[in-house]
DNA sequence: TCCTTATGTACAA
DNA sequence: TGTACCTAAGGAC
């Protein structure tokens, strides 16, 4: 389920679950297993986030040795109490303490790198709205320069870091924009308030370890309507709800494809 | 038991 | 633009 917001909150379930305590490595899957035993016993001393890049740093506080960890579409992450089950072969690493243990199976990336390789990613990947530094103009700059559809726009990472299929279609719902419209056709206002909003609902779905972007006035209750969740885990206006009725309008929302993901949207709630 | 699908990205042509 | 890669769940048979 990864979008920034589960990588963000992973970062901070593995600081609570191992931070400051030695841990037994390892990759029964294989694939990892000279990095899993170069970092056996070594301390889990922090862990960091940007955009879909997981961060985890062992050894000295100065100079730690990083796992770089992507999900990819298919990544997933499993925490558990100690005593950890036999793995199932398909985890590739394995970290382990006296009290609790997580598995990392299905990673489009999983490496040792150095920092100043943890350096070059942050510097190819644009703005993060869940990061404290992050500098929305950043994006803007690239954004109304461009002829591209900020639907593609808001998924590219050099762009801004983070966003995914299911925040993508949701906010420019939210903000009744068409995906298709072009980046710079966009005004600073309109990106500004993308922006801002993308921030608190990063920011919530950190919290709830899902992505919830229905305002309180058009929940299921709020509206008379029975309760509906999508399988992500969360309620959206867009997402996945093809040729079903708007919650605000009733049109029918549309799909299409761009860029190999599927869209969702809302052609007469969203304007070009 | 097979097929499809998925919140992603990189690389080849 | 197409394809490869990684995994697991759900649905069709």
């Amino acid at each position: 389920m990864p979008e920034g917001h589960t990588i963000h909150r992973l970062a901070q379930d593995y600081t609570a679950a191992f931070a400051r305590t030695a841990v037994h490595t390892t990759s029964p899957q294989g694939k990892f297993t000279d990095a899993a035993a170069l970092l056996n016993g070594t301390v889990l001393t922090t862990a960091d986030a940007h955009g879909k890049h997981l961060f985890l740093g062992f050894g000295a506080a100065e100079d730690p040795t990083w796992v770089h960890i992507h999900l990819g579409l298919f990544g997933k992450v499993t925490f558990g109490p100690a005593p950890a089950p036999p793995p199932t072969d398909t985890v590739r690493l394995r970290l382990a303490n006296d009290t609790a243990y997580v598995d990392l199976r299905g990673p489009t990336t999983c490496a040792l790198i150095t920092p100043p390789e943890k350096q070059a990613v942050h510097d190819r990947l644009g703005p993060d709205p869940l990061r404290p530094d992050a500098d929305p103009a950043a994006a803007y700059r690239r954004i109304s320069r461009s002829r591209t559809t900020v639907a593609a726009l808001l998924m590219d990472q050099k762009v801004i870091a983070g966003v995914g299929n299911v925040y993508r279609a949701e906010v420019l719902f939210r903000h009744g924009i068409d995906p298709y419209r072009p980046g710079k056709d966009l005004t600073r206002a309109e990106w500004d308030a993308i922006w801002h909003d993308l921030t608190a609902l990063m920011r919530e779905g950190v919290r709830n370890n899902r992505i919830d972007t229905v305002r309180p006035e058009h929940t299921p209750e709020a509206m008379g309507r029975p309760p509906r969740v999508d399988d992500h885990g969360g309620e959206v206006y867009v997402y996945r709800r093809a040729n079903q009725p708007c919650h605000l309008c009733g049109s029918p929302v549309r799909t299409a494809d761009l860029a190999a993901r599927n869209l969702f949207w809302c052609p007469a709630c969203q304007r070009r």
